[in-house]
DNA sequence: ACCTATTGATAAGG
DNA sequence: TCCTTATCAATAGGT
């Protein structure tokens, strides 16, 4: 149909191609449109063009995955079985890092240390000595480090303390002034009982009671 | 086309609805076919009669899964999740305690401890102090233990020798006998260097490059 | 299933 | 993509 029979092969111009393929494109659309219509069908119709383009058709009665579902069932085909492998072979991969990962922590924290031979036992040690050593520095860095920020801080402090008194006694403006009041007076923003982190040490010496720093729910998990 | 123009609506006429069904049907299939081949184009045609049979076209090129995998793809719908949907929550909940479980190893390693309050990293250093105590402990124990078997071991040995000897020289039977070879000949099945781990302490001092215990896989992954 | 008059689809060209 | 039109293809109705 058209001015010239055209055999049923590969059309090779990549123009032509297109052109054919959008004409009867909507032409074989129309025609499951009128299948469904007339015969009362379900259709599903997917197409992709040679360029990767998708189109479909699906009768306005059910939906894609509905019309699949039929398919499936129908067909006694299984579609849906690689995903679902694919998915559980996923959880098992999990499964495992996640068994290894939580036995790892358990030799870090003493449990279970009947399944080591000496060898790893010894090794677990070694590892755990040097890491405890990082983190003993990494607290004392910190430690020193917010001393400094501190001692900084205090005596930036002393300094505007001494200044505004100094004002006061060169103005003498006030004679009713409470000198003993200026704490709260001053903008102390910035201080306060944050400035004194080591103050909290005696409350975090009950290690014992779970709460630690925070890791206790992953030992129960 | 036909000997007259028809409607497009439902065919009341139950025989001419299934008679039309079936012409149709072969002429969409061939225009689908006409399609695949002219075009390039990949496409799955799949179609329910009023009665319920199933028939379908798919390009040669590809199967129905493929076409529907692509079709999910580029519609960027997931046909598939309303069944897996469990499934995906307890894959992201594994991921996501896998990734708590390698953070505290992390810590537990001595990396990522800038990450740390003072609180939390003052915490760790007792938890992991605490730890360390208890791993050595258990080192320990091995070790007395240990010795005391082979102790054990190495007096049962000595008697058996001895008792041996004894006989030789009660009997006196074999003068050629050479005593220096002994050991081999003597079923020491169960001793050997499996009873001297602690020969192998030299080797295991380096450390450093990465072997340890076996558990430097999960550091990495 | 087959036949065939008739309508529908579409190839080529603009 | 849309229009036109000559031509071929699909098919409605009948057998």
């Amino acid at each position: 149909m058209g001015r010239g029979k055209i055999e049923i092969k590969r059309i090779e111009n990549s123009t032509n191609r297109q052109v054919t393929y959008s004409k009867r494109r909507t032409g074989i659309v129309k025609k499951a449109r009128e299948l469904t219509v007339l015969c009362d069908a379900e259709v599903s119709l997917i197409m992709f063009s040679s360029t990767g383009k998708l189109s479909e058709y699906v009768s306005p009665s059910t939906t894609t995955k509905k019309l699949f579902d039929q398919y499936q069932q129908i067909a006694g085909i299984d579609l849906w079985n690689s995903h679902y492998e694919k998915m559980q072979e996923n959880l098992n991969k999990l499964k495992d890092i996640n068994m290894r990962l939580r036995r790892e922590i358990r030799y870090r924290i003493g449990d279970g240390l009947d399944d080591l031979s000496f060898e790893e036992l010894r090794g677990l040690e070694q590892d755990m000595d040097g890491s405890l050593k990082v983190v003993r520095e990494r607290k004392y860095h910190m430690i020193t480090t917010q001393t400094e920020t501190y001692r900084k801080k205090l005596k930036n402090l002393q300094e505007t303390h001494t200044s505004l008194i100094r004002e006061f006694e060169d103005r003498n403006e006030d004679p009713y002034y409470d000198v003993s009041n200026y704490d709260s007076s001053l903008g102390v923003e910035n201080g306060g009982s944050h400035m004194f982190p080591f103050r909290l040490q005696p409350n975090q010496l009950n290690v014992q009671d779970g709460a630690r720093y925070g890791f206790d729910n992953l030992r129960l998990a």
